[in-house]
DNA sequence: GTCTATAGGGAGATAGAC
DNA sequence: GTCTATCTCCCTATAGAC
């Protein structure tokens, strides 16, 4: 098999196992059966298990930060906007079986290496901009009532998403997502 | 030492260990170093680390209700509970190091025995009937403004505060926390 | 009750053949 | 690039002396 092939096999593999089961509750031997290669082979693409996780993180950023772009060009209101990122968050679930790999990332942070660490707080921070931002354009255009301090409504959201993730996972049920964000959701006017 | 003091330093540390690592992140030679006991000991209170892991969850089951009990029989006005019960989330943060005990086993849960993840799903049943009849109340006595559909309410408010804990704890800042829940806040009436 | 000693397994990682 | 074989380390758990 082509490098590239197994390198981006290795990469999906392990993106879906950490969403699943923590960074550390997969190991080489996991990997090495879903993508049906011998995990010494792993070796010759990650040298380390934090390569590994680190170039999840980093195919990950760059991917939804790109999505976040693009939902900024084609979608004129903040309200509109916000409802996308939610949406963003809730597929991830899968069902309630995964979480996003943020979340997934941020929950078990403790035995990660200091690079990886470093992208997950950097992307944190690019993704609360981003909510800041159009928090600032609905204060503007009017779309989500009763706003308060612009800080406190992107840190509060930001809460609430990834704590209906967290709920909904351990009940493995969407409805727990979906009840959780309704009063933020009829903030917002369509 | 006597047994049950024995045993009371090994549920201590083995807490306050799961709180900061999760109980995967934490093995019977730390909690050996942290009580001053050799390893080997530790089964003889404890068989196996999912009998230590139950026990934990059950004292913290006990505890948690009797404080929530204790709460609606002194405080009268529902947004004052509410208060309450995000206080005990926030100061289980301990600065930012580390999660409350429900939480940091919500998002550790697939490798938990069944007997605990039983355990702990109970448990949040019962967190999910105080907030919703204390919502209830709060749809009488008028303390929170803009209520709307209360289920949807209380676990949003769940979602929130326990977001704002993986949030905080990631960050090691209280002030996140603080940040997440003003939104909220700001509809308790005092 | 607590100890020493050790079993048994799984983790990530490396060497070297092909 | 992928393989087999092996290494080292750490985990939970058990046996048996004191």
């Amino acid at each position: 098999m082509k490098k590239s092939d197994t390198k981006k096999a290795l990469l999906d593999a392990a993106e879906e196992a950490v969403r699943e089961s923590g960074h550390d509750g997969f190991s080489y031997a996991d990997l090495s059966n879903k993508v049906g290669i011998r995990k010494a082979s792993i070796h010759y693409h990650f040298p380390g298990k934090a390569d590994l996780l680190s170039s999840i993180m980093q195919r990950y950023r760059e991917n939804l930060l790109k999505e976040l772009a693009i939902i900024n060009e084609n979608t004129p209101k903040a309200s509109d906007r916000l409802l996308s990122y939610i949406s963003i968050y809730r597929s991830a679930l899968k069902g309630g079986s995964a979480l996003c790999l943020c979340v997934a990332f941020s929950i078990g942070q403790q035995t990660l290496d200091e690079q990886t660490r470093e992208e997950i707080s950097d992307f944190r921070k690019k993704i609360f901009d981003w909510l800041y931002n159009n928090f600032t354009l609905a204060d503007k255009d009017g779309s989500i009532s009763n706003l308060g301090n612009l800080k406190e409504e992107t840190a509060g959201l930001i809460s609430l998403v990834e704590g209906a993730q967290i709920g909904a996972r351990f009940a493995h049920d969407m409805h727990y997502f979906d009840l959780s964000l309704n009063p933020f959701k009829k903030r917002l006017e369509n």
